[in-house]
DNA sequence: TTGATTTAGATCATTTCTGCGCTAATTGCT
DNA sequence: AGCAATTAGCGCAGAAATGATCTAAATCAA
């Protein structure tokens, strides 16, 4: 790859570049809805409006490390596995100058949330009953938002919840519940049975102690 | 999104910010085998070498725009429609500094690449039947192709030709051809049909001249 | 204690899908 | 002209998947 003419011995590269930087949807589960984490900014440019957090890229540093240490910085959570969504490079998207933004998702169990949402610095926005809220966002976020729920329901189709929601261990109907609430649609319990059953370990226990018959006990396949 | 402490009044933004590059495996079907498309670098940096061609981003030059200019320039090509696979963020990856590559597809039919493959500085390689020569690529482009190739086959697996490799019109045998090509393996003649017909568009025609018996002539849904 | 309610897990009939094989239509060879 | 070879298109039987039904096992309310 790179460049056309330069000079012989030209080791540094002497071409414009952009700033780059990160964008993340961080997206839970609660209260039965999809929800997307939402920071107060705290920079001069769009100060108080709420917005996905996001950070510039600092000296040779790796995106997912960007995203780690931006959730870490701005939300005050602990990321999980930040996966590249797209980059966005419409030159006329932030007005401070020429900016690539890097979208990235990453699922985290609301447990993990808890204690940053204490702050009013951070919210959740649910992503399908707050239209309005997600769709006034700024910098085109609501475009990763959107992209970022669309791969949720992409992986939530294929695998037993890869997202790592659940606590370990839980029963076929927890896993169901949570697997209707990101695709947003009833799931018919004897196919999503046949589905997940094969991908999944069994612990030898029952459910106890809750509502009718006891269920088998499940944890995600480790191998 | 976007940096943390910015004194008042930053317009400008003042971090460190990393060559960004695009790099583009332009895919076709030649011989019935997928192929790459290769130029040598003319650059000082791996002279000489085959590598995918990719080029340094302009000043606010979008990420498909370069990729269309670098077709042009470093292949002689005209590209189709760039998409984005990938951002490679390994700051090891390229010695001459901290470079992001966009990694991008695209698909272009053999014809519009022949007067382009003329010269020596241009060739394709068989994706499945040269494996020592894409494995042996710079810049880790190897893992581009790959990712390219993944992309094309999951494409091709869920509509007629996506790539705009065939002439218009084609019989439905023309078309499985190239989904076999593609996808690697054989595919069922009738289920193929019964998965593709819905998604295309009869022309009144049949095809003759050509051995057996006429087949009815398609061509891709424009709606 | 007893019956209503809830949920799990298995069985079964029906629908849907798959791939084989038959017939039709054409070219090319003798 | 006639026969072999090739390909298209359709019908059909077997396979697979689906969704409903039935029974079992627990809690909750009276």
């Amino acid at each position: 790859m790179k460049d056309s003419q330069n000079g012989p011995g030209t080791s540094l590269i002497d071409y414009p570049r952009p700033s780059v930087a990160v964008d993340t949807a961080v997206l839970t589960v609660a209260d039965g809805s999809v929800c997307v984490l939402l920071v107060r900014r705290a920079e001069d440019h769009q100060h108080g409006r709420w917005a996905l957090p996001g950070t510039f890229l600092r000296e040779r540093e790796t995106l997912a490390d960007a995203v780690l240490r931006c959730l870490r910085e701005k939300a005050g959570i602990s990321g999980r596995v930040p996966r590249q969504l797209q980059v966005f490079d419409d030159p006329a998207r932030d007005d401070r100058g020429w900016v690539l933004s890097v979208a990235h998702v990453d699922v985290v169990p609301l447990a993990a949330l808890e204690e940053a949402l204490a702050s009013d610095g951070v919210r959740l926005a649910f992503v399908t009953r707050e239209p309005e809220l997600i769709a006034g966002l700024p910098y085109g976020h609501a475009d990763i938002v959107a992209k970022a729920v669309a791969w949720l329901r992409a992986a939530y189709a294929e695998a037993p919840d890869p997202g790592e929601l659940l606590a370990e261990p839980f029963t076929l109907k927890d896993l169901r519940e949570l697997h209707e609430t990101v695709a947003g649609s009833m799931l018919m319990r004897d196919t999503f049975r046949r589905f997940m059953e094969p991908k999944l370990q069994g612990t030898g226990q029952m459910s106890d102690g809750t509502r009718g018959r006891p269920s088998r006990l499940w944890v995600r396949d480790k191998s």
